[in-house]
RNA sequence: GCCCGGAUAGCUCAGGGGUAGAGCGCAGGACUGUGGAUCCUGUCGUCCCGGGUUCGAGUCCCGGUCCGGGCCCCA
């Protein structure tokens, strides 16, 4: 044992949290819920390095993204970054090692992530992320299986929220004449709703025609029935995909909100996009993004079509009440010198149960105080009257009940 | 990068110029064959850092650091 102080407390850094036995427990019980659920629709977990090269990240967002990244030089110079997201690493995967698999793909990840932000409520600079991708697919039902999915996980967590559902080529026809960056920063103003700023660009830009349309297109929040005004508005797009989609899960019995306001910061987005948002969360209260893409092309590969999705996962374990199930636990008290005997018994249990014996030498009475403490179901006592008959008394911690049995009953006792 | 709040014991916090506090926790005892109650004892501090004002500064002033919340941004 150390008996060292040091003057400067070492403290976490900056946006990471220290989890402790209670929350792992219930973080481990909703992870096994996403897990269950993903794997029972065929999904198999994957998983890529936690850093990457800086490039993987900029090819699709640009430099900008840089100062919002944990970028860094190693020792060789390599421009490397930390995982800010799981979607652009699994591509890369599949691009280097998958091409060949039978299509479609169905991969899950289970990760943390880091951004260099500043920290509030539900933004962490290490964060942990749930998500899976659909690789090969361009059918509709490709995007209905992954909407669905995320849905069951939000069900089955119990979770209140609104999922909303876009599609972005509706957003980008509309556009379609704008360059690249005046579209993108009008589709980063439809993101936030601001619509204040965006009268002011469409003014500047001398397209105010084009805020008719898309005044009326933000707006446009509710029922199938949604995707009928909208194209009373723009006559010109094919409105049949997101139609099969809406209709289906529909069918499906999967409640949402038609948004054809959605635009996602992220513009490797081709068709399908959604969100969930929850209740109780303050001003992050998105915990699901998710729509289809198109990446593998970027990275050198051949150009294939996926969808997919990313959960919040430190904002669901924040307002998920999951009841997390702990396996009975038992303290083996041990009177003075049958310490050995206390092993034994232990280690004779811990098939059945958590059993943990004493390590402090203390009394037998501090030994109870301390079940009590850790919560324990039950204490067996090793005493030497007992132990002389091959017998050790059990006690429900709960009832207060004891009795003294045979060692060969024990087991059964539990 | 901007705005607001905070930093005192392991934890939660009080104290706003005059000896460093409470509750909880932790360890032990009262009670050497039986837990939760009670009581007692013990443990515990550069009062975030640096400077200034003052006879005297956790306390007031200035600067800084760090943390949290809200913006910005958000893959």
């Amino acid at each position: 044992m150390l008996h060292l102080t040091f003057d400067v407390k070492i403290e976490r850094p900056r946006g990471t949290r220290d989890f402790l036995p209670d929350e792992m427990e219930k973080r481990r019980a909703i992870e096994r819920v996403m897990r269950r659920i993903a794997e029972s629709y065929g999904y198999r977990e994957v998983l890529t390095p936690t850093f990457e090269h800086l490039e993987l990240f900029t090819i699709k967002s640009g430099e900008g993204i840089v100062e919002e990244i944990y970028a860094f030089k190693d020792k060789g110079g390599r421009d490397l970054a930390l995982r800010p997201e799981l979607t652009a690493p699994v591509m890369r995967m599949f691009v280097n090692e998958c091409t060949g698999m039978p299509k479609p793909l169905r991969f899950y990840y289970f990760a943390n992530c880091f951004r260099y932000e500043r920290p509030q409520r539900g933004r962490y600079r290490e964060f942990w992320q749930f998500g899976v991708e659909l690789i090969g697919s361009n059918s509709y039902l490709a995007d209905v299986e992954v909407i669905s999915l995320s849905y069951e996980i939000m069900k089955t967590l119990k979770l209140k929220f609104d999922l909303h559902i876009g599609h972005v080529g509706l957003l980008r026809h509309v556009l379609r004449d704008l360059d690249e960056k005046k579209a993108e920063r009008i589709m980063r103003l439809i993101d936030k709703k601001d619509v204040e700023n965006l009268d002011r660009f469409l003014d500047e830009i001398g397209r105010t025609e084009l805020k008719d349309v898309i005044y009326t297109l933000m707006e446009l929040v509710g029922g199938l029935d949604v995707l009928d005004e909208a194209k009373e508005i723009v006559r010109d797009f094919d409105f049949s995909y997101i139609e099969r989609v809406a209709q289906t899960l529909e069918s499906l019995d999967v409640e949402f909100k038609v948004d054809l306001g959605i635009a996602r910061g992220l513009d490797y987005y081709t068709g399908i996009v959604f969100e969930a948002y929850a209740e109780g969360l303050g001003a992050q209260n998105q915990i699901c993004g998710g729509g289809s893409y198109r990446l593998a092309h970027l990275f050198g590969g051949e150009d294939t079509p996926a969808t997919g999705f990313a959960l919040g996962f430190d904002r669901i374990a924040e307002i998920c009440e999951i009841d997390v199930e702990r396996p009975k636990k038992v303290v083996v008290v041990s009177f003075k010198g049958l310490e050995i005997e206390a092993w034994r018994i232990a280690n004779m249990l811990r098939d059945k149960a958590v059993v943990v014996t004493d390590v402090m030498e203390r009394s037998v009475k501090r030994q109870l105080s301390y079940a009590n403490d850790i919560d324990a179901d039950y204490a067996v006592i090793v005493g030497e009257r007992e132990l002389k008959e091959g017998k050790v008394t059990i006690k429900n911690l709960r009832t207060m009940e004891q009795r003294t049995v045979k060692m060969e009953e024990l087991l059964s006792e539990l």
